[in-house]
RNA sequence: GCGGGCGUGGCGGAACUGGCAGACGCGCGGGACUUAGGAUCCCGUGGCCGCAAGGCCGUGCAGGUUCAACUCCUGUCGCCCGCACCA
């Protein structure tokens, strides 16, 4: 490193020059305000930046230190818009950057990366709207966030920026979805060894190992496509249930012709391409996945969503649901985020259960249901089927029923905001005509359809039991279907007045086969299932709401697909050395609004007609010359972000995504080898739940990712990790939301908002807005173009600069919390950055004015101040870690601080406002820049008084405070207490009850 | 409806494991320096009573546990976030 400048930038005050809050002055040269804040903070960044102060170096590399700990900060990468960096943005930016600081004092390498999610709708509609390219207007906005994330001085290797949209990058987005076209869910295999020293059950494998163990007949193939383990065994229970252990149909790979056997692989990949009901949204001219729409309505732009067939990539997500469910218990997450998820994967036991149909239905002997309740199977007095079920279908081909036809097609044709609109509405139904039989009591009971049964959930079947659930209960009264009690309510409540879902004892449930009277809920369950499974009447069965994950989006502004289709269909990856698949351009990108799907690349006419060679397809798959069609789909949004960490690693590498090496390094969480050898323990800090799990660090970002990204993500770690690329089951140790930053608006009386810049304060404090004189009330909102109360960084940072900017959001309030932005606070900041640097700095010379000896009140305060910033930065405390740096200041500026003191304040500073820190270590003669100074220790000695005060209450009341030595014990504490003269006045007369004690804290008198 | 979280001065917030409620900042009041101040500095600032000393009240509301409750428990009201016919 060089020598950086000692002397601050001289800026332009020739004349009166206007101050941070415009008026006129004649301050001293040197004073700290927004010009010298603006010329201290560009001189740094650009030091910084020609210095390489923040470049990282990876193991391997020559300047890299490896008897360092290791520490992963990573924030989520923003999406850069046109509009520019929105005060949210750095809030967990500059939280990152104190962690960051912070532990590269402390000793740590410290990875802190930043880079561009640039792929996705908004770009692609705001290209739309403009006519320009999407690459264009994206890579302007990536250069204005770039620009603006520069200004605060984040401490980030900028070495390693990349964008999802380079093709360096998404080149490793398509090889991993190839790695996932390549692989199969093994539901008997183990996992690799998780840190924990276990493995899992369940795990990825080649489609190559499947191969094998198809073609030495260890696995056998059922009549459905579905695969069936050769020791008798059925890998799925739904085959062995009704045909016994002979199960019909079972064949070896040699009986399969060509097209059979490829059908079995090709519904057996992680990545599978199916029919499946999609959220199709006509407006957006693309397919959503499911936590894309909200209410029915898109996310972005709020377009409503159909439901449609199409066939369409799937990533099998489902077959991790339970590791991505009890791995959660590995990470230190916040507590709410992991709740959202679970709930989001919603497992949840029962079984499934065949009911006999008692009609005569083509194919069809039983209707197959999932319950979670089968304790209540003798409740059942009816049953409802999905509109969409096979049955119905079949119903309505044995014979015409207008009723039922025009409920099914009304059902198929309602939007999702129409179906769910429903949901608050009254249950709607028709009877089918048809009937099964009640395995528990052998009972004739009709089969009804109804919209309030999906078919997407569980076999888009259930058992009615209107005494017991809620949805029933509402059901039955409506269609006057039959109530039975089969579960006693202990309040002795009347099922006929109200369903009753509580825990019970089981009534009327009894049959020559089974008896559930006299147990409860639990214990009935247990025996249902018993029986069930002994009369291959049903199984225990395990259910998800997550669905597989939809990846095919009809969009222009996406990564390709690897895959090319031959002419019957069938699909082929294109080789790992011919990625990237890049981007072809186009030249009409708009989409075709159409309620019929249609892919935007496929206006690609030359792009998508090629041939296998030039495709890059192996020859062994298909001959050099064959004519193929590119897959016209491109990836959504979270294709890109859901391994964008990893790259940071390794962000140049060629050859991999990621280097071994590096992952092992930054993502293995025992980073230093000395601590991989346990001969050291880890560094104060650094203790979280995690390692456990491993992965990233810390994590910050906002909770609106809390299902889509985050699980995602773990998905595909899970997947690399199963696949032996990545050396870590999680991806993400510790995760922290930062709370939204909010805004005032004004309210009218009937509730509706007035923009920021429509309201006058009166003199009185009051608001009213101007047009009408209409008094209004302040609230807190969302910033929203619509109020008019955004605030844009850059004016900020221009008023006050950087530095006060990052005290700012930083001193609002815990980091979690959802804040109001209020710029007048912002002052606060700016006034205490003043007074440290007036402290230290003559503000007409710019020397440096430093007490000659050390007062002693300051010096101990200084310790005080370290010790409680030190603590609080681990906690992410740093409101109350500022409000020190403040009091110290506050307490310091009257005696003046000792060269000594000033170094130690510069470098417990430096974290929160790095750049005065900077220029205040400069000024006191270093050459090298403070960012790795290790950070100062407090002298425990100067951190305990010889004397505590403590207050004394009496009867609970504090009434007087007595001092005491540190550390006496109760009895020295009651002695002083009770000799104390205030003391023997306020209890004079009366009668003592009892002397509490708690030493040093207080004590408390009772009277009798 | 279900799940999670939160209610503290005029405002943002602090208070670690039950032990002095209101740290720190804004705002406000007073003063200093000033031709001037929307700059800067100093002092004060939860409410009520009192000249003062001091007293009483006070963490959404109502109870409870405790020597002691912003903190724990029960009930209740209000706000925010997530999920929402998942059987």
């Amino acid at each position: 490193m060089s020598i950086p400048p000692t002397q601050p930038p001289q800026p332009d005050r020739s004349s009166a020059a206007p101050t941070a809050q415009g008026g006129i002055t004649d301050a001293p040269p040197f004073r700290y305000d927004a010009k010298l804040a603006d010329a201290i903070e560009l001189r740094w960044q650009q030091h910084w930046e020609a210095e390489g102060t923040f470049h990282q170096s990876n193991p391997g590399e020559p300047d890299f230190e490896p008897d360092r700990p290791k520490y992963y900060v990573l924030d989520m990468f923003p999406y850069p818009s046109g509009a520019g960096l929105h005060v949210g943005h750095p809030e967990g930016y500059t939280a990152t950057d104190i962690i960051c600081r912070h532990k590269r004092m402390k000793g740590f390498n410290v990875l802190h990366p930043m880079g561009w999610d640039a792929f996705g709708l908004p770009a692609e509609q705001y290209a739309i709207a403009t006519g320009v390219h999407p690459a264009i207007t994206t890579r302007k906005a990536i250069d204005n966030f770039r620009r603006q994330l520069k200004r605060f001085g984040f401490s980030y290797d900028w070495s390693r920026e990349f964008g999802t949209i380079d093709e360096d990058y998404y080149k490793w987005t398509q090889w991993i979805f190839l790695k996932l076209y390549d692989s199969w869910f093994d539901p008997q295999a183990e996992s690799p060894v998780y840190p924990d020293g276990k493995r899992r059950r369940g795990c990825a494998r080649p489609i190559a190992d499947l191969l094998v163990q198809l073609e030495g007949g260890d696995l056998r193939v059922g009549a459905e496509g579905e695969l069936v383990h050769a020791g008798s065994a059925a890998m799925n229970p739904l085959a062995a249930m009704g045909g016994g252990a002979e199960v019909i149909g079972l064949r070896r790979w040699h009986e399969l012709d060509q097209k059979q056997r490829r059908a079995v692989i090709d519904s057996q990949r992680m990545a599978y391409l199916d029919q499946m009901t999609v959220n199709w949204c006509p407006a957006l001219g693309t397919v959503l996945a499911n936590d894309e729409v909200i209410d029915g309505r898109s996310e972005r732009g709020g377009h409503p969503v159909m439901r449609k067939p199409l066939k369409q990539w799937q990533f099998r997500i489902t077959s991790y649901a339970d590791r991505l469910l009890s791995d959660l218990q590995l990470v230190d997450w916040p507590e709410s985020t992991r709740t959202q998820q679970s709930e989001w994967i919603g497992r949840s036991e029962g079984a499934e259960i065949d009911f006999e149909i008692d009609s005569a239905v083509s194919g069809m002997n039983a209707l197959r249901v999932f319950t979670t309740r089968p304790d209540t199977i003798f409740g059942t007095t009816y049953m409802v089927v999905a509109p969409e079920h096979p049955l119905v279908a079949a119903a309505l081909g044995m014979k015409h029923d207008a009723a039922l036809k025009a409920y099914v097609d009304a059902a198929r044709n309602k939007s999702d905001v129409d179906r769910m609109a429903g949901a608050e509405k009254d249950k709607t139904g028709v009877f089918t005509g048809l009937y099964c039989l009640n395995p528990a009591t052998g009972a004739k009971i009709p089969i009804w359809t109804a919209d309030y049964v999906l078919m997407g959930y569980g076999t888009g079947a259930i058992m009615a039991v209107p005494a017991h659930d809620e949805r029933d209960w509402e059901f039955a009264k409506k269609f006057a279907l039959p109530i039975v009690e089969v579960i006693k309510d202990p309040k002795g409540g009347d099922v006929q007045e109200k369903c009753f879902s509580g825990d019970g004892v089981g009534a009327n449930s009894s049959s020559v086969e089974v008896s559930l009277n006299g147990l409860g809920v639990a214990e009935a369950k247990k025996t249902t299932i018993a029986w069930l499974e002994k009369t291959s009447r049903g199984v225990r069965k395990v259910n998800f709401k997550l669905r597989d994950w939809v990846f095919s989006r009809q969009r222009y502004w996406g990564e390709p697909i690897p895959i090319v289709f031959d002419d019957a269909g069938n699909h082929y990856p294109i080789g790992a050395d011919h990625l990237p698949v890049k981007l072809p351009d186009l030249a009409d990108y708009s989409p075709v609004e159409s309620d019929d799907p249609q892919p935007l690349l496929a206006k690609a006419t030359g792009w998508v007609h090629t041939t296998a060679a030039q495709a890059g397809v192996s020859n062994e798959l298909l001959p050099p010359n064959a004519i193929v069609r590119r897959e016209t789909n491109t990836m959504p949004g979270s294709a890109g972000s859901s391994w964008y960490f990893l790259r940071y690693c390794d962000a140049k590498n060629s050859k991999r995504f990621v280097s071994r090496e590096a992952d092992a390094y930054w993502m293995g969480g025992l980073g230093t080898p000395a601590l991989r050898a346990g001969s050291m323990n880890p560094p104060p800090g650094s203790e979280s739940r995690g390692t456990q799990a491993a992965g990233v660090d810390l994590y910050i970002g906002g909770s609106e990712h809390a299902v889509g990204h985050l699980l995602y993500s773990r998905f595909w770690h899970k997947v690399l990790f199963d696949l032996g690329e990545v050396c870590t089951p999680e991806p993400f140790n510790k995760l922290f939301h930062q709370g939204m930053i909010t805004s005032y608006a004004y309210q009218r009386p009937d509730k509706t908002i007035v923009p920021m810049d429509e309201v006058n304060e009166a003199a009185d404090g009051r608001f009213v807005e101007t047009a009408t004189g209409v008094a209004l009330s302040p609230v807190v909102t969302k910033m929203s173009k619509r109020y008019k109360n955004v605030i844009n960084p850059d004016d900020i940072i221009a008023q006050f600069g950087a530095d006060t900017f990052r005290l700012y959001e930083m001193y609002m309030g815990p980091l979690d919390a959802s804040k109001p932005w209020n710029t007048k606070d912002t002052i606060g900041c700016f006034r205490f950055l003043q007074r440290a640097w007036r402290m230290t700095v003559d503000e007409q010379t710019g020397e440096l004015k430093l007490a000659p000896a050390a007062n002693p009140d300051v010096e101990k305060q200084l310790h005080r101040t370290i010790a409680k910033v030190d603590a609080d930065i681990p906690r992410l405390a740093f409101n109350t870690a500022i409000a020190a740096l403040i009091e110290f200041v506050n307490l310091a500026t009257a005696p003046g601080v000792t060269r000594d003191q000033l170094e130690r304040f510069a470098l417990i500073l430096a974290p929160f406002a790095p750049h005065m820190a900077e220029e205040l270590w400069a000024k006191l003669g270093h050459t090298e820049s403070i960012a790795y100074e290790p950070f100062p220790q407090p002298d425990p000695k100067q951190l305990v008084d010889r004397e505590v005060e403590i207050p004394i209450s009496i009867q609970g009341k504090v009434k007087h405070k007595i001092m005491v030595p540190t550390g006496a014990d109760k009895a020295a504490i009651e002695k002083i207490a009770m000799s104390d003269p205030k003391v023997r006045e306020l209890i004079a007369g009366k009668t003592l009850s009892k002397i509490i004690v708690v030493p040093g804290k207080m004590v408390n008198i009772v009277l009798g």
